[in-house]
DNA sequence: AGTCGATCCAACAAAGCAGTTGGCTAGAGG
DNA sequence: CCTCTAGCCAACTGCTTTGTTGGATCGACT
């Protein structure tokens, strides 16, 4: 296999994360990823199939991504997901194409649903681990509102704008909304854990 | 006018809503919306303009109605968040057209973002009125991720199935959600109040 | 009944799009 | 130097989709 083989691949993966993280799977146009790629629309369809498959590679290889650097840190719960939202604050195609992925197969299931359920169990045990309890229905629900919680901005800058005021987007204002995040994350593991 | 102008609209409203909200803006299609409504397509054109400017007015017709049905009840705010959740459960193709309208907008003033703030505003009032204090950046944060949790369920089903369970979709997993997020939202106002 | 004005619609035009094809190129092995 | 293979690409195909148009329809008013 020339060398070329796996760049142009890579090329091709980093063009088509931005072009659906932009418009989704039915705005992306295959003839503008290739463009943005510097290579022959021929070679989606030789390397991926088709453009849903791509869609599925790219975001495949954004949620390891994703899993790798995100992790849980020294001992405290908050700071994991104030990670969180500095994560999607900096990188917000992540985010956008795991919501375009929820619009488009609502409640069906996604391709390879079952692989996500162990790295998500994974994820879980740390938390609860550092929450000193057992991962429990009650934990799950706890992480699942938090990370929400994170990822709430990103996912609707609509309403954050117009509920928190346009400069909602400001360096301090995001400082401001992270401290808001610990405090919050704080209480409620706090209420979890006495009742 | 013709008696059955008005009502051509409106059944032309419903159809590009529920068309909308399942394909989103660049994946809805004009034909077929004229198709559910019962109508020809021409006079989508001939009262709305084009495609984006009929999503505008199925919006704005929305928020209306999400604006009148989810009213403050009583006088306890966790109450106000249960019944958001409880709304965006039985008609969640509301919440799905704001998310495809966050995606396609992303970071750009959406139209008539102006006439929004006004709304939202009043509900700030409410909510920091229950609270027992003044509107401030502190409650509109909290009201913010407050919503936020809310929604989280019907924004990510995939991350919800995955990290609550296959059956986070069944009745019982629902009113269980509905109690967590009265506790969260509880322990969440108490240690603001405190602050 | 006849005319007028507005609404409706089937068929059309033009552009955009996903996916294909057939030939080109470069490098490895003989 | 020739051949064979695997990646590469410009041009093309056929279908879909948005938006338009010219004539049919229907009710109101005379």
């Amino acid at each position: 296999m020339p060398p070329d083989t796996a760049r142009t691949r890579a090329k091709l993966l980093d063009a088509a994360r931005a072009e659906f993280a932009e418009h989704g799977i039915a705005g992306a146009r295959v003839d503008r990823i290739a463009l943005r790629a510097g290579v022959n629309k021929e070679r989606i369809y030789a390397y991926f199939g088709n453009k849903e498959q791509l869609f599925q590679h790219v975001l495949t290889e954004s949620l390891q991504e994703l899993n790798t650097v995100v992790t849980m840190p020294n001992d405290d719960p908050a700071e994991y997901i104030a990670q969180v939202y500095d994560f999607y604050c900096a990188r917000p195609e992540l985010l956008r194409l795991l919501v375009w992925e929820a619009l488009y197969y609502g409640h069906d299931p996604v391709p390879d649903e079952e692989r996500r359920v162990t790295s998500y169990a994974a994820k879980l045990q740390e938390f609860a681990d550092h929450l000193g309890v057992k991962p429990s229905p009650d934990v799950a629900q706890l992480l699942f509102s938090l990370i929400g919680v994170a990822a709430w901005q990103q996912t609707m800058p609509q309403m954050s704008r117009v509920l928190l005021g346009a400069d909602s987007e400001s360096e301090e204002a995001r400082a401001n909304r992270r401290k808001h995040l610990i405090e919050f994350t704080r209480a409620s593991i706090a209420s979890m854990k006495q009742s």
